[in-house]
DNA sequence: TCGCAATCATTCGTCTGACTAACGTTCGTG
DNA sequence: CACGAACGTTAGTCAGACGAATGATTGCGA
Protein backbone atom coordinates (compact mmCIF):
# COMPACT_ATOMS: atom_id res chain seq x y z
CA UNK A 1 0.00 0.00 0.00
CA UNK A 2 1.59 3.12 -0.99
CA UNK A 3 1.49 5.84 1.85
CA UNK A 4 -1.31 8.21 2.08
CA UNK A 5 0.24 11.70 2.98
CA UNK A 6 2.65 14.14 2.80
CA UNK A 7 6.62 13.74 3.79
CA UNK A 8 9.00 12.32 2.72
CA UNK A 9 11.09 9.24 3.91
CA UNK A 10 13.25 10.90 6.03
CA UNK A 11 15.62 7.95 6.01
CA UNK A 12 16.02 8.96 1.98
CA UNK A 13 17.47 12.08 2.38
CA UNK A 14 21.66 12.85 2.59
CA UNK A 15 22.96 13.40 5.56
CA UNK A 16 24.04 16.47 4.64
CA UNK A 17 20.68 17.57 4.67
CA UNK A 18 19.41 15.69 7.74
CA UNK A 19 21.59 17.40 9.81
CA UNK A 20 21.20 20.89 8.40
CA UNK A 21 19.73 22.70 11.33
CA UNK A 22 17.90 25.25 9.78
CA UNK A 23 16.37 22.69 7.35
CA UNK A 24 15.70 20.17 10.85
CA UNK A 25 13.47 23.65 11.81
CA UNK A 26 11.66 23.84 8.90
CA UNK A 27 10.52 20.48 9.42
CA UNK A 28 9.73 19.72 13.09
CA UNK A 29 8.17 23.50 12.96
CA UNK A 30 5.67 21.87 9.85
CA UNK A 31 5.15 18.56 11.45
CA UNK A 32 4.16 20.55 14.80
CA UNK A 33 2.21 22.99 13.38
CA UNK A 34 -0.18 20.21 11.39
CA UNK A 35 -0.51 18.70 14.68
CA UNK A 36 -1.57 21.61 16.88
CA UNK A 37 -3.56 22.88 13.62
CA UNK A 38 -5.42 20.06 13.40
CA UNK A 39 -6.34 19.56 17.11
CA UNK A 40 -7.18 23.07 17.34
CA UNK A 41 -9.32 22.57 14.32
CA UNK A 42 -11.26 19.80 16.12
CA UNK A 43 -12.46 22.05 18.58
CA UNK A 44 -13.23 25.26 16.15
CA UNK A 45 -10.54 26.61 17.07
CA UNK A 46 -7.13 28.42 15.68
CA UNK A 47 -3.46 28.68 17.05
CA UNK A 48 -4.18 32.65 16.66
CA UNK A 49 -7.37 32.07 18.84
CA UNK A 50 -5.41 30.89 21.87
CA UNK A 51 -2.85 33.50 21.02
CA UNK A 52 -5.02 35.98 21.74
CA UNK A 53 -7.19 34.44 24.15
CA UNK A 54 -4.91 33.79 26.70
CA UNK A 55 -2.90 37.38 25.64
CA UNK A 56 -6.12 38.72 26.69
CA UNK A 57 -6.11 36.73 30.07
CA UNK A 58 -3.08 37.60 31.05
CA UNK A 59 -2.95 41.27 30.39
CA UNK A 60 -7.03 42.14 30.65
CA UNK A 61 -8.23 44.03 27.98
CA UNK A 62 -6.73 45.75 25.89
CA UNK A 63 -6.71 47.41 22.37
CA UNK A 64 -6.30 45.53 18.81
CA UNK A 65 -3.06 47.61 18.53
CA UNK A 66 -1.94 46.36 21.80
CA UNK A 67 -2.69 42.35 21.02
CA UNK A 68 -0.71 42.73 17.81
CA UNK A 69 2.67 43.83 19.79
CA UNK A 70 2.01 40.80 21.82
CA UNK A 71 0.81 38.12 20.05
CA UNK A 72 2.62 38.76 17.03
CA UNK A 73 -0.50 38.68 14.40
CA UNK A 74 -0.57 41.58 12.17
CA UNK A 75 -2.88 44.13 12.92
CA UNK A 76 -4.56 43.43 9.74
CA UNK A 77 -5.23 40.02 10.31
CA UNK A 78 -5.48 40.98 13.66
CA UNK A 79 -9.41 41.79 12.79
CA UNK A 80 -10.39 38.73 11.45
CA UNK A 81 -9.22 36.67 14.33
CA UNK A 82 -11.34 39.30 16.60
CA UNK A 83 -14.28 38.95 14.43
CA UNK A 84 -14.38 35.29 14.30
CA UNK A 85 -14.07 35.37 18.29
CA UNK A 86 -16.48 37.77 18.75
CA UNK A 87 -19.52 35.70 16.78
CA UNK A 88 -18.43 32.81 19.32
CA UNK A 89 -19.00 34.87 21.65
CA UNK A 90 -15.31 34.38 23.88
CA UNK A 91 -14.56 38.14 23.47
CA UNK A 92 -16.14 41.18 23.40
CA UNK A 93 -15.26 44.08 21.08
CA UNK A 94 -16.30 47.76 22.17
CA UNK A 95 -14.87 51.29 21.37
CA UNK A 96 -12.72 52.68 23.99
CA UNK A 97 -14.01 55.57 25.42
CA UNK A 98 -10.62 57.45 26.41
CA UNK A 99 -9.45 57.46 23.09
CA UNK A 100 -12.09 57.16 20.18
CA UNK A 101 -9.41 55.32 17.43
CA UNK A 102 -9.44 52.20 19.62
CA UNK A 103 -11.36 49.19 20.47
CA UNK A 104 -10.93 47.51 23.64
CA UNK A 105 -10.80 44.03 23.49
CA UNK A 106 -12.63 42.36 26.43
CA UNK A 107 -12.35 38.27 27.41
CA UNK A 108 -15.99 36.75 28.08
CA UNK A 109 -16.83 34.51 30.70
CA UNK A 110 -17.85 32.28 27.51
CA UNK A 111 -14.47 32.95 26.23
CA UNK A 112 -12.97 32.48 29.82
CA UNK A 113 -14.33 28.78 29.88
CA UNK A 114 -13.22 28.06 26.17
CA UNK A 115 -9.71 28.70 26.77
CA UNK A 116 -9.90 26.64 30.10
CA UNK A 117 -10.68 23.94 27.03
CA UNK A 118 -7.71 25.01 24.75
CA UNK A 119 -5.56 25.31 27.57
CA UNK A 120 -6.06 21.42 27.81
CA UNK A 121 -5.97 20.70 24.38
CA UNK A 122 -3.13 22.40 23.60
CA UNK A 123 -1.17 20.66 26.63
CA UNK A 124 -1.60 17.12 24.88
CA UNK A 125 -1.12 18.82 21.66
CA UNK A 126 2.42 19.84 22.83
CA UNK A 127 2.89 16.05 24.29
CA UNK A 128 1.84 14.82 21.40
CA UNK A 129 4.66 16.55 19.62
CA UNK A 130 7.19 16.36 22.01
CA UNK A 131 6.70 12.29 22.93
CA UNK A 132 9.23 10.78 22.22
CA UNK A 133 11.67 13.20 24.24
CA UNK A 134 12.58 12.79 28.23
CA UNK A 135 10.77 15.98 30.56
CA UNK A 136 14.28 17.31 30.66
CA UNK A 137 14.82 17.28 27.04
CA UNK A 138 11.96 19.07 26.22
CA UNK A 139 13.07 21.81 28.74
CA UNK A 140 16.32 22.11 27.01
CA UNK A 141 14.61 22.11 23.68
CA UNK A 142 12.72 25.19 25.01
CA UNK A 143 15.69 27.17 26.25
CA UNK A 144 17.41 26.36 23.41
CA UNK A 145 15.19 27.73 20.77
CA UNK A 146 14.35 30.81 23.29
CA UNK A 147 17.89 31.47 23.20
CA UNK A 148 18.03 31.74 19.24
CA UNK A 149 14.85 34.29 19.52
CA UNK A 150 16.25 36.35 21.67
CA UNK A 151 19.16 36.60 19.88
CA UNK A 152 17.38 37.38 16.80
CA UNK A 153 15.25 39.75 18.81
CA UNK A 154 18.14 41.78 20.05
CA UNK A 155 19.94 41.38 16.49
CA UNK A 156 17.29 43.81 15.19
CA UNK A 157 17.04 46.80 17.87
CA UNK A 158 20.37 47.87 17.76
CA UNK B 1 13.47 55.87 15.03
CA UNK B 2 10.73 52.96 14.83
CA UNK B 3 12.06 49.84 14.36
CA UNK B 4 12.31 48.77 10.49
CA UNK B 5 10.82 45.89 10.45
CA UNK B 6 8.90 42.44 11.28
CA UNK B 7 8.62 40.73 14.21
CA UNK B 8 7.12 41.76 17.41
CA UNK B 9 9.09 42.56 20.85
CA UNK B 10 9.39 39.26 22.30
CA UNK B 11 9.43 40.70 25.24
CA UNK B 12 5.36 41.80 25.36
CA UNK B 13 4.43 38.02 24.87
CA UNK B 14 2.70 36.25 27.62
CA UNK B 15 4.93 33.39 29.13
CA UNK B 16 2.27 30.66 28.41
CA UNK B 17 3.10 31.88 24.76
CA UNK B 18 6.72 32.51 24.96
CA UNK B 19 7.35 28.91 26.14
CA UNK B 20 5.25 26.77 24.03
CA UNK B 21 7.07 24.56 21.89
CA UNK B 22 5.79 24.48 18.72
CA UNK B 23 5.59 28.57 18.64
CA UNK B 24 9.05 28.59 19.36
CA UNK B 25 9.91 25.99 16.47
CA UNK B 26 7.91 28.04 14.23
CA UNK B 27 8.96 31.11 15.48
CA UNK B 28 12.61 30.11 14.98
CA UNK B 29 11.99 28.16 11.88
CA UNK B 30 11.27 31.06 10.30
CA UNK B 31 14.15 33.41 11.55
CA UNK B 32 16.33 30.56 10.37
CA UNK B 33 14.54 30.55 7.22
CA UNK B 34 14.59 34.16 6.57
CA UNK B 35 18.91 34.12 7.47
CA UNK B 36 19.09 31.45 5.00
CA UNK B 37 16.86 32.46 2.17
CA UNK B 38 18.66 36.39 2.14
CA UNK B 39 22.18 34.67 2.06
CA UNK B 40 21.58 32.61 -0.66
CA UNK B 41 19.28 35.46 -2.75
CA UNK B 42 23.15 36.78 -2.50
CA UNK B 43 24.28 34.32 -4.44
CA UNK B 44 21.28 33.72 -6.57
CA UNK B 45 20.09 30.55 -5.19
CA UNK B 46 17.38 28.85 -3.34
CA UNK B 47 17.24 26.32 -0.60
CA UNK B 48 15.84 24.06 -3.16
CA UNK B 49 18.52 24.69 -5.68
CA UNK B 50 21.06 23.72 -1.97
CA UNK B 51 18.68 20.45 -1.53
CA UNK B 52 18.76 19.48 -5.25
CA UNK B 53 22.60 19.65 -5.81
CA UNK B 54 23.60 18.18 -2.48
CA UNK B 55 21.59 15.32 -3.10
CA UNK B 56 22.74 15.06 -6.78
CA UNK B 57 26.41 15.07 -5.43
CA UNK B 58 26.01 12.27 -3.10
CA UNK B 59 22.89 9.91 -5.10
CA UNK B 60 25.05 10.39 -8.68
CA UNK B 61 22.83 11.15 -11.22
CA UNK B 62 19.03 10.42 -10.56
CA UNK B 63 15.21 10.65 -12.07
CA UNK B 64 13.55 13.91 -10.84
CA UNK B 65 11.24 11.85 -9.19
CA UNK B 66 14.06 10.56 -6.92
CA UNK B 67 15.22 13.99 -6.56
CA UNK B 68 11.65 14.61 -5.27
CA UNK B 69 11.90 11.89 -2.81
CA UNK B 70 14.97 12.66 -1.04
CA UNK B 71 14.45 16.53 -1.00
CA UNK B 72 11.13 16.25 0.03
CA UNK B 73 10.25 19.05 -2.78
CA UNK B 74 7.00 17.84 -4.18
CA UNK B 75 7.45 16.26 -8.19
CA UNK B 76 5.58 19.30 -9.28
CA UNK B 77 7.66 22.11 -7.58
CA UNK B 78 10.69 19.97 -8.99
CA UNK B 79 10.15 20.81 -12.55
CA UNK B 80 10.91 24.36 -12.14
CA UNK B 81 13.73 24.12 -9.89
CA UNK B 82 15.31 21.68 -12.21
CA UNK B 83 14.60 24.38 -14.56
CA UNK B 84 16.58 27.24 -13.08
CA UNK B 85 19.61 24.92 -12.57
CA UNK B 86 19.79 23.39 -15.85
CA UNK B 87 19.33 27.26 -17.31
CA UNK B 88 22.41 28.31 -14.98
CA UNK B 89 24.36 25.17 -16.00
CA UNK B 90 24.33 23.23 -12.86
CA UNK B 91 22.69 20.49 -14.02
CA UNK B 92 21.87 18.52 -17.00
CA UNK B 93 18.57 17.47 -17.75
CA UNK B 94 18.39 14.34 -20.43
CA UNK B 95 15.63 11.61 -20.98
CA UNK B 96 16.80 8.15 -19.54
CA UNK B 97 17.66 5.96 -22.57
CA UNK B 98 16.85 3.09 -20.24
CA UNK B 99 12.97 4.15 -19.30
CA UNK B 100 11.85 6.93 -21.55
CA UNK B 101 9.42 8.06 -19.02
CA UNK B 102 12.31 9.50 -16.75
CA UNK B 103 14.82 12.44 -16.78
CA UNK B 104 18.35 11.99 -15.76
CA UNK B 105 19.69 14.57 -13.95
CA UNK B 106 22.78 15.18 -13.40
CA UNK B 107 25.30 17.63 -11.81
CA UNK B 108 27.97 19.29 -13.71
CA UNK B 109 31.27 20.38 -13.54
CA UNK B 110 30.01 23.77 -12.71
CA UNK B 111 27.54 22.61 -10.93
CA UNK B 112 29.83 20.84 -8.38
CA UNK B 113 31.96 24.95 -8.49
CA UNK B 114 29.01 25.95 -7.42
CA UNK B 115 27.86 23.83 -4.74
CA UNK B 116 31.47 23.80 -2.92
CA UNK B 117 30.39 28.21 -2.90
CA UNK B 118 26.83 27.14 -1.62
CA UNK B 119 28.39 24.65 0.95
CA UNK B 120 30.68 27.40 2.62
CA UNK B 121 27.29 30.09 2.62
CA UNK B 122 25.31 27.72 4.01
CA UNK B 123 28.34 26.63 6.77
CA UNK B 124 28.49 30.64 7.50
CA UNK B 125 24.43 30.80 7.58
CA UNK B 126 23.98 28.35 10.08
CA UNK B 127 26.40 29.59 12.13
CA UNK B 128 24.91 33.18 12.19
CA UNK B 129 21.38 31.29 13.21
CA UNK B 130 22.86 29.31 15.98
CA UNK B 131 25.51 31.79 17.10
CA UNK B 132 24.57 32.05 20.44
CA UNK B 133 24.92 28.06 21.45
CA UNK B 134 27.63 26.53 22.16
CA UNK B 135 28.95 23.46 20.20
CA UNK B 136 27.57 20.98 22.48
CA UNK B 137 24.57 22.90 22.54
CA UNK B 138 24.33 22.83 19.01
CA UNK B 139 24.56 19.17 18.43
CA UNK B 140 22.01 18.72 21.11
CA UNK B 141 19.63 21.22 19.24
CA UNK B 142 20.26 19.27 16.27
CA UNK B 143 19.79 15.51 17.99
CA UNK B 144 16.39 16.64 19.60
CA UNK B 145 15.10 18.53 16.76
CA UNK B 146 15.95 14.91 14.63
CA UNK B 147 14.51 12.46 16.89
CA UNK B 148 11.41 14.55 16.75
CA UNK B 149 11.21 13.97 12.65
CA UNK B 150 12.31 10.33 13.08
CA UNK B 151 9.09 10.00 15.45
CA UNK B 152 7.33 11.86 12.88
CA UNK B 153 7.81 9.30 10.08
CA UNK B 154 7.74 6.14 12.17
CA UNK B 155 4.09 7.78 13.33
CA UNK B 156 2.60 7.81 10.23
CA UNK B 157 4.12 4.40 8.37
CA UNK B 158 3.00 2.22 11.01
C1' DT C 1 0.51 -11.18 -25.64
C1' DC C 2 -2.90 -8.16 -24.28
C1' DG C 3 -4.57 -5.03 -21.11
C1' DC C 4 -4.50 -2.58 -16.83
C1' DA C 5 -2.39 -0.35 -13.09
C1' DA C 6 1.47 2.20 -11.78
C1' DT C 7 5.16 5.64 -12.64
C1' DC C 8 7.03 9.62 -14.74
C1' DA C 9 7.34 14.68 -16.05
C1' DT C 10 4.59 18.48 -16.49
C1' DT C 11 0.87 21.99 -16.21
C1' DC C 12 -2.43 24.28 -13.74
C1' DG C 13 -4.73 25.49 -9.84
C1' DT C 14 -5.88 25.94 -4.78
C1' DC C 15 -5.19 27.32 -0.09
C1' DT C 16 -2.82 29.26 3.60
C1' DG C 17 0.07 32.50 5.90
C1' DA C 18 3.19 36.35 6.17
C1' DC C 19 3.38 40.80 4.92
C1' DT C 20 2.46 45.79 2.64
C1' DA C 21 -0.21 49.81 1.17
C1' DA C 22 -3.57 52.92 1.68
C1' DC C 23 -7.57 55.19 3.85
C1' DG C 24 -10.38 57.67 7.08
C1' DT C 25 -10.58 58.64 11.87
C1' DT C 26 -8.85 60.35 16.05
C1' DC C 27 -5.34 61.91 19.16
C1' DG C 28 -1.15 64.42 20.96
C1' DT C 29 1.98 67.96 20.58
C1' DG C 30 4.63 71.92 18.94
C1' DC D 1 -4.56 74.82 15.17
C1' DA D 2 -1.85 72.28 12.15
C1' DC D 3 0.66 68.25 11.44
C1' DG D 4 2.41 63.84 12.38
C1' DA D 5 1.53 59.62 14.58
C1' DA D 6 -1.47 55.77 16.11
C1' DC D 7 -5.65 53.26 15.39
C1' DG D 8 -8.86 49.90 12.93
C1' DT D 9 -10.00 48.21 8.52
C1' DT D 10 -9.90 46.85 3.59
C1' DA D 11 -7.63 45.16 -0.06
C1' DG D 12 -4.05 43.17 -2.08
C1' DT D 13 0.71 40.82 -3.05
C1' DC D 14 3.79 37.00 -2.73
C1' DA D 15 5.69 32.70 -1.53
C1' DG D 16 5.29 27.97 -0.31
C1' DA D 17 2.89 23.63 0.46
C1' DC D 18 -0.01 20.70 -1.74
C1' DG D 19 -3.50 18.36 -5.10
C1' DA D 20 -5.62 16.98 -9.73
C1' DA D 21 -5.38 15.83 -14.21
C1' DT D 22 -2.93 14.63 -18.49
C1' DG D 23 -0.14 12.17 -21.89
C1' DA D 24 3.56 9.23 -22.34
C1' DT D 25 5.58 5.07 -20.99
C1' DT D 26 6.52 0.93 -18.43
C1' DG D 27 5.83 -3.53 -15.94
C1' DC D 28 3.01 -7.20 -14.65
C1' DG D 29 -0.65 -10.43 -14.18
C1' DA D 30 -4.11 -13.07 -16.64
Amino acid sequence: MAHTSHSMDEQAAPARLRNLPSRLLALTAMYADRVVSEGLAGADAHKWHYAVLVTLQESGPVSQAELSRRTGIYRSDLVTVINELADRGHVERTPDPTDRRRNVITLTEQGRRHLRRLDELIAALQDEVLQPLSEPEREQLTELLARLLLHHGRSLST
